[in-house]
DNA sequence: TCTGGGGTCCTAGGACCC
DNA sequence: TCTGGGGTCCTAGGACCC
């Protein structure tokens, strides 16, 4: 029995786990991309295939992606590299920078061939999706999940799993038994009482989505320690220790859809931030990184057809240098009108940073954040506003689109400076294979390179 | 020396009003 | 003067996700 109707949930409070059969409607489907940086970098370079591979982040920083392989060493996810060193130069590890550029594109080009197959999907993360399987009673699901998987695979050269089953926290459950057993041909299906039940077992109570670090750690004191435990609890139980948002896991495992599909929507808040390649202490560089924040922002903004009213700045040292002195502030700005003009937003942020800004320390980090988001219209004006807007509007809408047709920055404002003193570090960056040309050509010719 | 970046949602508590 | 409760709005902080 499939429940899909938030009143009723909302009203009975005591429902506990229904042990009926089930006539599954409606089935969520989860497809993600294994290893996703990693493979990635795999595409265009198939002599890294089988070898280990991680992809760090920002600045070189910590591990964020890893290949099978990689996964087998020990690497875990989210290690300083610095603290890896020995196990990446003693196992031959390939190392990359994250390259963000490559990798947006080779979601793309997953996406789109899931949406050539799948009416309704959901667009999650840069490497998932949900899909919504309406109608597919008398389809086989196994045999279509498989079928997916490979077509996406054969495509994009992207390996992907796909689990399914009557709610989205359940999909990704059955998704990760896609990746844990070669067996399943890529697709697991959660569609019999017996098969939620041993799937739930099998799982760990910190590996259910929703449940994070803090939570994982509270329920296993409660002796709750994998995911079938935690579904067997009293739901009042459930919803005194974690509030609605637990309740909504705990109905989800037991079979009830609390997430529906979402659509897109604009975004509610825009951030823009980095730590720095190396420590700065003076203003000039740090307003610089901020102005190139802010036009960042004003650019998100933008795409997306909205304004920004609200404006923060914030700026801070290493918090992980304890011997040094530590200094966080912010500052939040309201803009008079709604805009997201760069430089306007620029203008603005600048002079936020200035007013945070202390002279004397070894700042990490800055960054941008912009929110209380409304639509490009209708717009409110401010009497006192001198500014010509229409002006102002033709300017970017011209930058915007010099920019997309000749390169990232090739327009910018003067604040936004060309020292870059607050770059990011990424030495280990692969080449953009899938949009610069001029790049893949510079690596062919060094491979032709014989002595 | 070296530890990412960008989001969302919920809750508790305070201020204020009637 | 004192006492009371309910409603709303805002904010900071906590938890989670990828």
């Amino acid at each position: 029995m499939i429940i899909n109707n938030i009143d009723y949930i909302e009203k009975d409070t005591n429902f506990d786990p229904p042990s009926d059969v089930r006539c599954f409607l409606l089935m969520y489907g989860l497809i993600d991309c294994n290893n996703f940086y990693a493979s990635c970098e795999r595409v265009f370079n198939p002599s890294l295939i089988g070898k280990p591979i991680v992809v760090l982040s920002n600045n070189d920083g910590c591990v964020i992606a890893r290949s099978a392989e990689a996964k087998k060493l020990g690497i875990p996810m989210g290690e300083p590299a610095y603290k890896l060193k020995d196990l990446i130069e003693s196992n031959q590890v390939y190392v990359f920078s994250s390259n963000y550029v490559l990798y947006g594109d080779m979601s793309h080009r997953v996406m789109n061939t899931i949406a050539e197959h799948v009416p309704n999907m959901e667009i999650y993360s840069i490497d998932e999706a949900f899909l919504l399987l309406e109608g597919f009673e008398n389809i086989d699901l196994k045999s279509y999940g498989e079928k997916l998987v490979k077509t996406v695979g054969k495509n994009t050269g992207i390996p992907v799993s796909l689990g399914v089953a009557p709610t989205k926290t359940l999909a990704k459950v059955a998704n990760k038994f896609a990746k844990k057993y070669k067996a399943y041909n890529g697709a697991t299906i959660i569609d019999t009482e017996e098969k939620r039940e041993k799937a739930l077992k099998l799982t760990e109570i910190g590996d259910v989505w929703g449940i994070g670090r803090k939570y994982s750690k509270k329920l296993q004191y409660h002796s709750v320690n994998t995911a079938w435990d935690f579904a067997q609890r009293p739901k009042k139980w459930v919803r005194q220790l974690m509030g609605v948002v637990g309740e909504r896991t705990w109905m989800e495992l037991n079979g009830t859809p609390c997430f529906e599909m979402e659509t897109p929507s604009a975004k509610k808040s825009i951030c823009t931030s980095r730590s720095f390649g190396e420590r700065l202490t003076e203003l000039a560089p740090i307003s610089e990184a901020v102005a190139n924040f802010a036009a960042s922002c004003a650019e998100k903004l933008r795409k997306q057809h909205s304004y920004g009213c609200v404006l923060t700045v914030f700026i801070h040292t290493n918090p992980h240098a304890t011997n040094q002195p530590q200094y966080y502030n912010h500052s939040v700005m309201q803009l008079s009108v709604p805009t997201n003009d760069s430089t306007e937003m620029i203008y603005v942020a600048l002079r936020g940073l200035k007013s945070i800004f202390k002279e004397g320390y070894r700042y990490k980090k800055a960054g941008v954040i912009v929110s209380e988001i409304v639509p490009e219209r209708p717009l409110q004006g401010d009497l006192f506003d001198t500014r010509d807007r229409d002006k102002f509007n033709k300017i970017m809408t011209v930058m915007d689109s010099l920019n997309g047709s000749y390169g990232k920055q090739k327009v910018k404002i003067a604040a936004q400076g060309f020292d870059r003193k607050w770059k990011l570090k990424n030495e280990k960056l692969s080449p953009c294979f899938t949009t610069n040309l001029k790049d893949v050509l510079e690596i062919k010719a060094e491979d032709e390179l014989p002595l």
